[in-house]
RNA sequence: GUGGGUGUAGCUCAGUCGGCAGAGCACCGGGUUGUGGCCCCGGUUGUCGAGGGUUCAAUCCCCUUCACUCACCCCA
């Protein structure tokens, strides 16, 4: 048997119904925040990630698919959505004539990591970009939608942490000042902190080593470093947070892994998917426009891990099942024939309706017909033939009432809709 | 990339200290020659994950491999 690629996934019809349910409440709600849905490409030239994630990250150095097309060009499928969405607003001019554009995508991405729990190499997100908008009010309601659309997929047990990285005018003293610490401290370290703290000293202030933990206990806080505009810009994400009674917590050590993150860095965690705790992570890139060759203009933006979602959806929302309106028993070729004729004309009119074609007794129909969940059953055999009318059964009540051939279908029509 | 756990029927899992492969659920049929769920009776289902080795004999022991799973790393 020839089985799927190690780390992806099916999503089997009983599955599709939440997964629906989940990409409905989604779009709606960021339509009604003004988001509009693009859809970009699964591969994009290799160099874009590169560029904007950033050579040094785990990403680009050793989770990409990457390949070399026909031509030899090096292709990628993507890991990430923000890239792409960077590239088309700039590659089409969108910031012309207004800059300001609200995107959402719901797609696949790809990254070769070992799988577990809440994590696969082909992952979906739902992803949401804003341009041009520099004001933090943005960032505030941006994070205000997604603790709404939690709540309303009845999600709990989730928390929004916030963090702000600074920008090019703060960081780098905050850095050194961090560089300081770490060097100081460099033998108490584990070593993957070691190494970060060279590659990549911010993300030595998530490790959860406890050692390491310890041992930087007194390391300066980025928010001390703040220059006055990120500062007020903080300050004014977290007041309007609470304006919209938003619930959420400082968290000095959320740090993203991306390159571009400048000033805001929000992640929604979780506690019920093992290890993996972010559901959601984002944060503003003010400088990425530019560093992909567009003009300079702010980006902020999020990706919803949508499996993880799913996960957490699944729990408050268990099987939601579609069930055919109409179950239609036959007995004997002639009736079948009906039957078939009379499911393909109520399908056309918009009623689900199902049949057995391989004319089984009448009680195994009924079997399969309650076991579809049908609340309807439409019988019709030898006798229903000579009388010209089929009796219809109603499953709950057991009650049953005889409907001529004549006008079958309309009448069923009309029954079935009024039951809703 | 590193480490732990698990692979037996469609599903959940027993089992054999090496000797003909099991249960529950599900499915199919019957009890009711034309009426579902509950009940009763009967029936179908397996390369015992794959390959190799040891053995008279391997699902069981050994090696290899693949997959799943959890954790590290990292991230959604």
């Amino acid at each position: 048997m020839i089985q799927l690629i190690r780390g992806f996934k099916d999503i089997l019809p009983e599955e599709i119904m939440l997964w629906q349910h989940i990409e409905i409440q989604a779009s709606v709600l960021l339509e009604n925040f003004g988001f509009r849905e693009i859809r970009i490409p699964v591969m994009e030239r290799t160099e874009l990630f590169a560029r904007s994630i950033g050579e040094d990250t785990d990403i680009v150095e050793k989770e990409m698919y990457t390949f070399p097309d026909r031509k030899g060009e090096l292709i990628t499928l993507r890991p990430e959505a923000t890239a792409s969405v960077v590239r088309a607003y700039i590659q089409h001019r969108m910031y012309n004539p207004d800059p300001v554009q609200k995107l959402y995508t719901i797609g696949p991405m790809f990254r070769r990591e070992r799988p577990q729990k809440g994590r696969y190499r082909q992952f979906y997100q739902i992803d949401a970009e804003v341009f041009g908008v520099e004001s933090p009010l943005i960032d505030a309601q941006m994070i205000h939608m997604l603790t709404t659309l939690f709540s309303r997929l009845n999600i709990t047990d989730c928390t929004a942490h916030i963090n702000s990285l600074g920008c090019p005018a703060c960081r780098p003293e905050f850095k050194a000042a961090l560089m300081q610490k770490l060097t100081d401290r460099m033998d108490r370290l584990c070593e993957d902190c070691q190494r970060r703290s060279v590659k990549n000293p911010l993300r030595v202030m998530d490790c959860k080593v406890p050692s390491c933990r310890e041992a930087l206990t007194d390391i300066p806080s980025l928010l001390n470093y703040l220059c006055p505009d990120c500062k007020i810009h903080f300050e004014t994400v977290r007041s309007q947070l609470d304006t919209l009674q938003v619930k959420h917590e400082i968290d000095r050590h959320l740090v993203r892994g991306l390159d571009y993150y400048t000033r805001t860095a929000f992640e929604i965690q979780t506690g019920l998917l093992g290890a993996q705790s972010a559901v959601v992570g984002g944060g503003r890139y003010d400088g990425l426009v530019k560093a992909l060759g567009g003009p300079d203009i702010p980006g902020i933006g999020f990706a919803i891990g949508f499996d993880r979602l799913a996960e957490l959806a699944s729990r408050s929302m268990p099987g939601i099942a579609k069930k055919p309106n109409l179950f239609i028993a036959a007995l004997g070729n002639a009736a079948q024939l009906k039957a078939f004729e009379w499911v393909s004309q109520l399908a056309v009119s918009g009623i689900q309706a199902e049949m057995d074609m391989s004319n089984r007794s009448l009680k195994s129909q009924m079997r399969q017909a309650d076991r579809l969940g049908s609340s309807r059953v439409l019988i019709v055999g030898e006798q229903e033939l000579e009388n010209q009318s089929a009796i219809l059964r109603d499953m709950t009540d057991k009650t049953q009432i005889s409907l001529p051939f004549e006008g079958l279908v309309e009448k069923l029509h009309s029954i079935l809709n009024s039951l809703g």
